[in-house]
DNA sequence: TCAACAGTGACGATGCGTCAAAGTCG
DNA sequence: GCGACTTTGACGCATCGTCACTGTTG
């Protein structure tokens, strides 16, 4: 507890020394102290100046009810911030997994985050972590690889010439669209917010998820060719 | 995201527009938008605009690093405020338990809260927070209970006039020695300081815990007198 | 000409830390 | 007279929100 701090307490009226000596100097007296016991007190239990002014002077004030909001603020901040860690840890265990990243690779991850973020609405960002808790943790590390493998598969097709819309390909729509209902859960509007996006931003994704522009368009042909079957 | 924000990175030079209209209004470029998306996005995470533009601006950082220490220093503002919603949940129990409680009770309590604290160091605190998982929830529930029921055989005893160096005395001193060692765990600076509190407190706290001053001291009499038995 | 914007410039909030210059205590 | 302390007064921090007043756009 620092001479400043009582200044400050002086200033905005928090508390007030009762007497001062004839040169100025602060006097504190018995209450004086109790008060600043208080204070100090309820700023140990993160109360704010202003908050504590009102304890301390307003007659018509409920303890328990005080200590009930600030404890529900303080829970808040804590899933906030809870909230905050997962996504960091998310993002760590990425980098991670990744060996060596550079500052460019980590803002570009960045950007795509929240690129992402703007297709989707809140509520849609809510079901998709529901859904993620859904399916369960193992489920979603296989599945980069499951769409990986799909999109060789794919390529394969391609550069042996196959055509779009040669049933040969069925297989491999079901499949794919199998990894799309497990993502989206069946909710139509997740589905138009993810197609929206590749359509908008698949070129700028692709890359970075390691797929490949041709085969991604040679994907889109076969599933509008075949869409009906 | 407002126009004031967007001023606000022009000003202390996180964001500059690439352009400006010549009437003077900011105009901002595709790699603009993107170096604000980042921003955004670093800002999500929790990261000062400081540590945003260190991140954007110098080549050698390391992502992982930084993450990493960003997340240790969430983690430690957790931390806190979890002692935090114990310490206020503690005393909100403590209040429901006692119906409904005044302005003047509060701060009283919490007045003796940090009274307590100003005769234990950090150390002791810690031990007694040990101490107290040690022992468990129900054993505290209890010594309130307990001290009260021992007060009041003392109490009688007083009144009946026995002498404080009567071995009469001696099985409730051994009771009171138990209550104290289960508190202090045995731990020597720990006695030294809780008995300074009492002697120096003691008639401050005797009200509020439910004693009586001249209980205690009639309990101290006796235990000086039969404290070598 | 009018409404809806953007521009600059300024203060405000939170809880003191910190520096400066001058006075006081022992 | 000296060193350790106090006093008042002031700026600084972080991140914009929020006036106020002026200019631009469509």
């Amino acid at each position: 507890l620092t001479v400043r701090t009582l200044h400050h307490y002086d200033e905005i009226g928090l508390l007030k020394p009762s007497q001062h000596s004839e040169s100025g100097h602060r006097l504190y007296s018995q209450s004086d102290l109790a008060r600043l016991q208080q204070i100090v007190s309820l700023r140990q239990l993160g109360f704010s100046l202003e908050q504590i002014r009102d304890c301390l002077e307003r007659e018509d004030f409920s303890p328990v009810e005080v200590l009930q909001m600030h404890l529900k603020r303080i829970q808040e901040q804590m899933e906030i911030q809870r909230q905050l860690c997962l996504g960091i840890q998310g993002l760590l265990s990425h980098f991670e997994s990744a060996g060596t990243v550079s500052a460019d690779e980590f803002l570009h991850t960045i950007g795509m985050m929240n690129m992402i973020e703007n297709y989707y609405t809140p509520e849609q960002m809510e079901y998709l972590k529901k859904r993620r808790e859904e399916v369960g943790e193992e489920v979603i590390q296989r599945t980069p690889n499951d769409w990986a493998e799909l999109n060789e598969a794919f390529r394969l097709e391609m550069e042996a010439g196959t055509d779009p819309s040669d049933p040969k390909l069925l297989p491999l729509l079901q499949r794919r669209q199998a990894l799309i209902d497990l993502f989206t859960g069946g909710n139509e509007g997740v589905l138009a917010s993810v197609t929206r996006l590749w359509q908008e931003k698949g070129t700028e994704m692709a890359g970075p998820f390691g797929y490949d522009t041709k085969v991604m368009e040679y994907m889109a042909k076969a599933f509008e060719a075949q869409s009906g079957k």
